[in-house]
DNA sequence: TTAGAACGCGCG
DNA sequence: AAAGCGCGCGTTCTAA
């Protein structure tokens, strides 16, 4: 017995998962009931520096219509203020990128879905950057729209109250100060490859990965006297990927405690770990990108679109010479060579599509994929793609499920069983975050990181069901990513 | 006037 | 021709 009576490895068994389902329930009820305390007053700056920028940028953007052109153009901006144009509004902007400004001119611009504008999206404008400065100003009017709108002007309104004093009319606990909570919703049958799902708001999307965004993740606060503790599982998908497909060089890499992306490199390449670091760009980045999409089920054209808009995008360069589809094609098709078992790990799943119309996770839990049955290939090559993904993205899930289920009985029988406070604040797919008295982080930080690391190991025989290490690591801070 | 589609984008 | 998995949400646009 691994949990609790969960089987490790299955084929579909609907008992399994509906323990494994149970199990984390009253650790997801609490994080919905105490919430996740927010600083109002953080969110509001930068909601006012985001509103200035905004204005700044518009006028900037406006300032490139022409002058025998910005009557047409306030005609059809559909604001009640006077600008001359709403770059919100992707129609508005096609106008004024590709009929009035004429930027990728004479080039092929990908279109919408529905065919009827050419695409404005991020991938496509960092393809444009270098052809007129407008592009530049877009992209930072859209990341700020996208900051302030979903954000830093709406969370502020959905905290809650938490008064201090006894008994909390909210949560039952007894706070020292007043703080503004958050209180999400965890969908846990929501989506199709055994994750969770949050809303009202969501709190799986809070901004990280751009400078600005990270301000807006550092309003996300420890209440006071206290600390949070996040902890996420390392390269969590790539692991159970050479699990569950036994790809014998991935778990090497593993088990040497190896970097798989060098390790990638050097071995599509035939190159040692310095030549791999003296061109990352060439090597190692490539390596990366393959590593983490071919459980999507990236093609060549994908891994060439990415590297192109990394190239403009990040960088700021033109394409290298040697960034080709061809050269992409070629490096796919070597890393399947050295990853052969992944190859066929993506064809099981495609006959078992086919011979029974679903696939499953190694606890048991299935996704129906009629998509293969499709007459049309772009449907049919879909579904493949998620017959493929679903097993780890599915896999990976149910580690995290089991770890929060476990966690919480540490917690209620060693922690707060002693009077310290302890309490699960959030989960977001590979990471679990709590708030603790402070003087307790670091403690709880070693026994919470072993948890999540062992949860394959049999509590009983101590035998390890996973053929690869699992590494989780913790953080401790005062605000969220800080 | 309004519900839903389309588009774009935040995260893992 | 299309070309990357899983979500939720804000704004604009469209059809009724």
């Amino acid at each position: 017995m691994l949990y609790g009576g969960i089987k490790l490895p299955g084929c579909p068994d609907f008992e399994n998962v509906r323990k494994l389902d149970l199990l984390p329930m009253p650790a997801l009820m609490e994080m919905m009931k105490y919430g996740f305390a927010i600083d109002r007053d953080h969110m509001h700056v930068i909601g006012d520096k985001l509103a200035v920028e905004m204005a700044e940028l518009k006028l900037e953007i406006c300032s490139y219509i022409p002058e025998s052109k910005l009557e047409e153009f306030i005609a059809k901006s559909n604001l009640d203020d006077d600008s001359a144009m709403n770059v919100d509004s992707n129609q508005q902007l096609c106008e004024l990128l590709f009929n009035t400004l004429n930027i990728g001119h004479g080039r092929e611009l990908k279109r919408t879905k529905s065919g009827t504008h050419i695409s404005t999206g991020r991938r496509q404008l960092e393809k444009l950057r270098i052809d007129h400065p407008v592009i530049g100003k877009v992209l930072n009017y859209r990341e700020c729209a996208k900051l302030k709108n979903t954000y830093a002007d709406n969370l502020p309104s959905m905290a809650v109250l938490h008064p201090a004093g006894r008994n909390c009319n909210i949560c039952g606990l007894h706070h020292h100060a007043d703080t503004y909570r958050i209180h999400t919703q965890i969908l846990s049958t929501r989506t199709a490859t055994g994750r969770y799902a949050s809303k009202d708001p969501n709190l799986q999307n809070i901004p990280i990965r751009s400078l600005l965004g990270a301000a807006i993740r550092a309003g996300f606060v420890a209440t006071p006297g206290c600390v949070l503790l996040s902890v996420d599982y390392s390269q969590i998908e790539l692991r159970m990927l050479a699990f569950v497909a036994c790809v014998k060089k991935l778990i090497e890499v593993f088990l040497h405690n190896g970097d798989p992306h060098t390790v990638t490199a050097m071995e599509a390449f035939g190159i040692t770990e310095a030549q791999v670091n003296a061109d990352k760009i060439r090597y190692r980045n490539p390596s990366k990108n393959v590593n983490f999409a071919v459980v999507f089920g990236e093609t060549a054209l994908g891994l060439f679109e990415q590297l192109v808009a990394d190239s403009y995008g990040k960088a700021g360069i033109p394409v290298p010479e040697w960034l080709t589809l061809e050269w992409c094609e070629e490096f796919l098709r070597k890393w399947f060579d050295i990853y052969t078992e992944v190859r066929e790990y993506m064809e099981l799943q495609a006959y078992r599509s086919y011979r029974y119309g679903m696939v499953w996770d190694m606890v048991g839990r299935i996704r129906l994929v009629p998509e293969v049955k499709s007459v049309h290939k772009r449907i049919v090559a879909a579904g493949l793609r998620q017959a493929g993904n679903m097993p780890i993205q599915g896999l990976a899930s149910e580690l995290i499920k089991l770890a929060i289920a476990e966690i919480q009985e540490f917690v209620i029988t060693e922690v707060r069983s002693q009077g310290i406070h302890c309490i699960p604040l959030l989960t977001v797919h590979d990471e679990v975050i709590y708030e603790i008295d402070e003087s307790w982080g670091g403690v709880i930080k070693e026994i919470v990181e072993g948890i999540m690391g062992n949860v394959l190991i049999d509590k009983d025989t101590g035998e390890d069901y996973c053929t690869v290490p699992i590494k989780a690591e913790g953080k401790i801070m005062q605000r969220w990513e800080k």
